[in-house]
DNA sequence: ATCTATTAATAAAA
DNA sequence: TTTTTATTAATAGAT
């Protein structure tokens, strides 16, 4: 396209051939970039120079997804998924790993429906809709929270009432320990209270 | 590059968009080829037709065979995830709040796409969103739940060691009446647990 | 699909 | 790599 011919073969000097890849890989991008946008296509594309890098372009969520795609496409339907009925006896770790898969699958799930969508937001009804959504989050939140923290609060009141009673009995006893002389009852047993306080505001 | 400038953004008539898809498919498949033996590249291509249709290169080899190599390639050049040997000295605590992180990285991606994206979303999608964001939601509150769950269950048992050993000072204070003699301490005090166990499932 | 007037890509040079 | 410039290649619109 330029200053002579271009032979359909290797460029034999080095230097030529990584300066044509340079820009002939920019070129390539930027026409598939072109392509899916003008009509609406969906493409990956990944280069490996020939020394091994990679350079890669998808037009619409991830190379992942999109190999996924190709995947069903080329071949035909698709496997079950992880059960979710397996889900019962599991323990703190393998709930944080179902935490990840769910953090995932959001992220497909915000992917597809952000890359696919095909009409026009303005920014304003935009921000409002993230409000909404935060608003939203908040208060199915909420409720639960105010209940729990409520009952935490009752047992610590509760506790403070009986503590005070078993000092109060303890005290008893010792001034008529002439009679009767027993083991005092340990009251302060150490139980560490793990949760922050932030955890009830966040 | 033709009589007229081309704008980069979807071609509204549906016929000359199709007609522009296929020409510039096959210039896209056509550069891929050029780029792949003038530069000794190899190169995987995958495009999908707005209505789905796929239309493939690979330079070599298989696009198995290309999508296996893409795939250890960038796995090796990913950025360091939440490394592996971190994570054997947290405790359950720190990863749920790792977890929490990750769930700010996306609010922080959510924000971004809703400020800055400048496509629209149709009830439906909003619909799927709300699913999505239940999903996330319920999750996000069962590791918070889990702990508190555990703050109140240490609770509840502070309280029954406590009220045991209020009960076993009553009952030494009746044994050695004899002496002295005080109303005893109501202890049984009445503190309707007022969380319904369903509370921690749903 | 085919034909061209134009624009876009890019080979060579720096 | 990137920029500049001279040419070739790609392709939008028409047929």
């Amino acid at each position: 396209m330029a200053r002579g011919k271009v032979q359909m073969k290797r460029v034999e000097n080095p230097v030529h051939r990584q300066v044509t890849f340079c820009k002939r890989r920019a070129g390539l991008l930027k026409k598939a970039k072109e392509l899916s946008v003008l009509c609406d296509a969906d493409i990956g594309l990944f280069i490996f120079s020939a020394h091994g890098k990679l350079y890669e372009l998808t037009t619409k969520g991830t190379m992942q997804e999109l190999i996924e795609r190709y995947l069903k496409s080329s071949r035909g339907a698709q496997t079950d998924q992880p059960t979710p009925k397996e889900m019962q006896a599991m323990d703190a770790k393998d709930e944080i790993n179902m935490l990840k898969q769910e953090i995932e699958t959001l992220q497909k799930g915000l992917r597809y429906m952000f890359g696919g969508g095909a009409e026009t937001m303005t920014l304003d009804e935009l921000l409002v809709l993230e409000k909404h959504l935060e608003l939203w989050i908040y208060n199915i939140r909420s409720a639960k929270m105010d209940l729990m923290f409520q009952e935490i609060n009752v047992l610590r009141n509760k506790e403070g009432i009986l503590t005070a009673a078993n000092k109060y009995l303890q005290d008893k006893i010792e001034e008529n320990t002439v009679i009767a002389n027993f083991e005092p009852v340990t009251t302060d047993i150490d139980f560490p209270l793990i949760i922050p306080n932030q955890i009830f505001q966040s």
